[in-house]
This record gives structure tokens, C-alpha cells and sequence, in this order.
DNA sequence: GTGGTCTAGACCACG
DNA sequence: GTGGTCTAGACCACA
């Protein structure tokens, strides 16, 4: 389900972090979807529970996640961010999406193809029918 | 030059070290170029000068750098590199896609959404002739 | 420096959380000043290392507390929270406000004695000269 | 009628045994006062009937609360609850001091500022006669 | 010597 | 059985 690489240099918890940001973001994550538990998890990637409730709680203060005490730790709503404006979120995501096409030059890609990748990582969860 | 980012939790080592190996593979530093020294890529990066050393140090050992005493570093490597390069280039772009999409969805934005700057974006730069 | 109740059912860890965020809000720690190591305050407190970093990574997250890595732990400047509008900044003042009489009443102080409580505690940190 | 936070760390049945407490030492509940069925309790906090009962039980073996079977649970003490009250109240308005200071803080307001707003709700709630 | 990461394992709060 | 707290202690990254 998410996959942490020991001989990455950054640290188990970011990792684990980051994967389930990105697996909420592209949409593989729903929300309202619970996750497995915390020891459930920590066993699937051998890595100590602690280290996943870490992850967890992070991300809860974070407003990714929703933990109820006692049940489990479910996907948040997409939070709709605090009230900034349409106007500031609208040039945040502008620069963004500049940042993104720039880098992916400097990898040698032009923009169609850097739009493609994300058309084709949106298309494979859909028709996965997640 | 090279951007190293404090918050990052992933090592300042690691994180220089990949920005290099990542110069190198695209060209942005050839054969025979010569890196800045440790003190002024230490000043550069606001870090401290045994970690950029580190870093060079390593990067010899594994034979992308070679440095000649009281000269300076060097670019040794290349060739082997772009060759490979192929499935790392497309992986790098995969990294920065995720990114991107977790990135928008902290704005509140969906995966359609972002995707959509992007083709704005590009039309846009493509009528002023950029 | 800062009081750990252990009888208190609330976890050490947000007890402290919250001493030192009152410590701050209340001028006692100022912008830049720096706080005890994690170790030092382990023993002051007699609680584990690890209860302390954990306090002191959750502030830098909350963008109250700054760590130089190798350095130290610092107090930041205070935010002037996230550009929300003056008039919502207001808003939110004039809530707290009206809660904080409220419930003073309910304890059977006036409106009075309640606004004197916080003069006295400001005066006593300025003529602490700290 | 009492009110639970969720998101506050301190434990919840903590928070409810507090709730009642202070209720009691207050005068907003008397000696004779009938409380809340558990179930009605747990209904109206979103709480687990069990931890409604753990608090009355625990509050029962205190002296505050007394139990008839069949009946419901009632207000015991009172009286010298009162009477050694000015420093619980007195500790009690401090607590909501710090707390309004802090989260005035968060919201980037000084000490002075979150003062000077008092004096004018004050002076606002008196020229209207409330 | 500073903070950060990770583990192992005990015990608590909640449903 | 779920997440949360806390401890003890090892090792790493950084200055």
C-alpha cells in the first residue's frame, strides 16, 4: 500500500508522511477512508509503531487526517484552507504550476509531456476504480 | 547554484549530494568543470563547511568528483550517467508531479484543478512566443 | 523555569506545550531568546528526553519555536499570522475577549477584577525586568 | 451544560470530573441538584456511556455525587467546597488570564493590545447597560 | 554537545 | 482492539 525505502537518507516517518500526502492528494486516499491501524501499518513496513503514531499525529495537527479515540484514523475533508483568499490561493497554485514546468525542463521534458505525467498518474487511479 | 532547504527534513548531506549527482546527469555540469570550494559552497549554502567536505569526499570515493590538491574539484563522471539516464529522468518528473498535486491539494485544490493551470499556463506562454 | 505537574492528568508533554506558549504570549520569553537544551530541561523537569523534543519539534511546527540544528532551540518572531484581514484578526480578538469575561463571571469576578488579573501579570514580568 | 473538547489532550472523563467540579464549587449546581442520566450525559457530549459513568462513579466515592439506584444521581457536598474556594477561584482566573493572553498571541496581538481590547468591550457592555 | 531518528516495551484512555 | 503517553537507550547529523 505505501512503501518506505530503508537506504533513502530521509527519515522513515517523512517518508511515510509524504506518501500519504501524495496518496490523498491524487485521489488514491478518499476522503472519510480509514487507514489500516497504527500497529497494522508498522508491521506492513517493519517499522515500530511508534514511528507510524508519529506520522499519524503529524498529520492530524496538519488537518490531513482525523483520528477518533478508540476507533481508528480516518481522511479529512480537503480542508477548503483558512479562508485565504480565491485571489491568493489562485497565485499561490500559479506559481506552483511555474515551479513544476521549469524543473521539468531542466530535466529535459517540455510541457506537454510534464502535463501528461499528471494526466496519466490521474487516469491510472480512475481506472482502478478507486 | 545549488538549493539546499533547512525545513527538509532529509539530511543537508544527502540533500547536496543528490543536487549534484542531478547536475551531472543533466548536463548542467560537465566533465572537467570545476565546483566551487568548500568554504564558498559552505558560505553559498549557509551550512557548515564539514558538511559540504563530506560531501565532496563521498562523491570522489564513488567517482563523480576527483580533486586535485590545492587546485580544486572536479567534474570526472558523465558519460555512463546520461546513458542511464532514461528511467531517472522519468522518475525525477514522477517525483515532481507528486509533489506538485500534494502541493495544490494543501490549497485546496483538486487534481483536475491543478492540471488545468498547467494547460492555462502553457497557452499562456506559448502566445507571448516564451 | 517552567512547572510539570505530574498529578495533573494532562500529558506532560502538553503541559509543557503550553507553559512555554504562555511563557512566550505573555513576554516572559521574547523573540531570539533561547530556550533550555532538551537534555537540560529533561532533568529540571524529570522527564524523558525524548517528551521534551517531541514538545519542542510540535512549536516549530506551530511556528512558535525555531531549531538551529547542532545549535539550539530559539523563540521566533510572532508570525503576524497567515495575511488574515485585519478586520478577522479583530473578529477573533473581540470573541476571546468576551469568552474570557464571561467565564471570569462565572467564577463571580467582575469585569473589573478580571482585566486587573492580566495587568497584574504584565507588570510583573516588566518590573522582573525581564 | 458541560462542555468537552475532543481535541484538548487532557483525557476526557479528566475533563468531565473537572466540569462537574467546578460546577459544584461555583454554585451553578447545588446540594440536591439532580445530574444528567449517564446515558443522557454521554448523548449530549458524544462520549461513551462508560466514561460518563466512570467520572460519576469516581465523583461518588469523593463525596461530591451520591448515587440512589433506581433514581439518579444527585449533589452531596457544597459546603466546604465554598468556603475554601477563594484560591480555587483566584487559580481558576488566572489559568483563563493565561489563556486568553496566549491565544491573543497566536492571533499576533501583544499583551498590551489584548488588554487595551477588554477595556473596550468593557466600557461598550457598561454604555449599554448590559 | 546540540537536536533528530528509531526501537522496544510498558501502561493508559476510549469504545 | 484502537490510538496516546512515556521511558530507556542507541545511533545519526550538524556546528
Amino acid at each position: 500500500m505505501f512503501s518506505i525505502d530503508a537506504r533513502d537518507p530521509t527519515p522513515l516517518h517523512a517518508q511515510l508522511k509524504w506518501a500519504i500526502r501524495v496518496a490523498v492528494a491524487t485521489g488514491r486516499l478518499r476522503t472519510g477512508d480509514r487507514l489500516p491501524t497504527v500497529r497494522q501499518m508498522a508491521v506492513d513496513l517493519r517499522v515500530n509503531a511508534n514511528t507510524v503514531a508519529k506520522v499519524y499525529a503529524e498529520l492530524e495537527q496538519a488537518g490531513v487526517l482525523e483520528t477518533r479515540r478508540g476507533v481508528g484514523t480516518f481522511v479529512r475533508a480537503a480542508a477548503e484552507e483558512t479562508a485565504a483568499s480565491h485571489d491568493e490561493r489562485q497565485r499561490a497554485l500559479s506559481v506552483l504550476a511555474d515551479r513544476y514546468l521549469t524543473e521539468a525542463a531542466d530535466l529535459g521534458f517540455t510541457a506537454a509531456q510534464a502535463i501528461q505525467q499528471l494526466q496519466t498518474r490521474r487516469e491510472e487511479r480512475e481506472t482502478n476504480g478507486q
